[in-house]
DNA sequence: CGCGACGTTGATTTGCCTCAACGATTGTGG
DNA sequence: CCACAATCGTTGAGGCAAATCAACGTCGCG
């Protein structure tokens, strides 16, 4: 029932059928109604989730009152408010379900267990980390270096899947931008064919 | 010798006097001269690097032909492309010696021997990575809700001491700006007060 | 001493945002 | 099952934060 998730660490590191099932086990399946919140800020993120079914998006309120999506979350992706779930401290982020969702909750005490009891374990979030650190740094890149119009060209052409999920004005806030812009960048490439 | 980084390994994990020798064991130190590259684009990066003595900065550069600062590092900070690192596949950045320095080589073989020796090694590397993923995450929260004022004002607040040790134009294209800008920036705070 | 690296200042331009108004689609309660 | 309200995306006018371009002062070092 679980299988998902074993498959998911598998790809990491092998593990035998023991092993694969003790990993299994300290998740709990949790069905997230659509917009409704798993993080909030002020609120300790205590789980981290990885997503059977479903969409995410974590996102935070600036200032200026618009949100901005920092991270989002389908089938076989993990979210949280990792800042917050790392250092068990209050979230700035929300985390909220873009679509009625399947999640697996893996619990913080929980993945402590899980790392002292097997170092396979340990190093299955090693790799989850330095992946993610990764691509933070990939998206950071974009960021500073391309236009509104090149960081959306790099999307459709990296999660042409994905596109379809998420709602127009998450991309944008994806991609950091507005609406209004994105929509004029569509528009624009409409016209020039 | 290697105090240094048996010291930064201890304070995130208890090390036995056999484990930390051991652990330092595999770092080469090495002299690298001010404006001496020791990752650059297509090479792939086969080494991680632990500061003694100096500075660092790692950039891209843009098709504009400016280069932006993905990271830096002082004393006791690693520094790499993590990207070309991880995957062990051609860099996109640089990474160059701001200062006349001195630096623990770590090889890439070598961390993945350490970390199949001894558990303790990989929980080291699974933190160091889960620390730089928040870190990065909340550079990239900075960068998509402030204005260029407000990020130059974090930076002031967060890192007084390596503000002296940096050039304008690193902390400036650091921060997602120009140095034309930070300039102004400052000039304006000068004949405000 | 002279040249390159670094920082400053001002004029001009531009990529993207803000604000506002309006269709289209989705969802929901009566 | 329809009506009406949200929610979501589009379009246009105007504005602004930051980039670009250009010129110049200063310092350090080879």
């Amino acid at each position: 029932m679980n299988s998902k998730i074993i498959d998911y660490a598998q790809k990491l590191v092998p593990l035998s059928q023991q092993e694969a099932e003790l990993f299994a086990s300290v998740f709990v399946e949790t069905k997230v109604k659509k917009r409704q919140y798993v993080v909030q800020p002020s609120f300790t993120a205590k789980k981290r989730y990885f997503v059977l079914e479903g969409a995410f998006r974590a996102f935070v309120v600036g200032d200026d009152g618009n949100d901005y999506t920092i991270s989002f979350a389908i089938e076989n992706w993990w979210i949280t408010d990792y800042n917050s779930y790392i250092y068990q401290q209050p979230a700035t982020m929300f985390v909220m379900a873009l679509e009625d969702s399947i999640v697996l909750q893996l619990d913080f005490e929980k993945e402590q267990e899980l790392k002292k009891a097997n170092h396979k374990f340990e190093t299955i979030f090693r790799i989850m980390a330095e992946r993610g650190l990764a691509f933070q740094q990939r998206r950071l890149i974009s960021n500073l270096t391309q236009t509104a119009e090149e960081r959306y060209d790099l999307f459709i052409e990296k999660y042409p899947q994905v596109l379809q999920r998420l709602p127009q004005y998450v991309l944008a806030s994806f991609l950091g931008m507005t609406t209004e812009f994105l929509s004029k960048i569509r528009n624009n490439k409409v016209k020039r064919k």
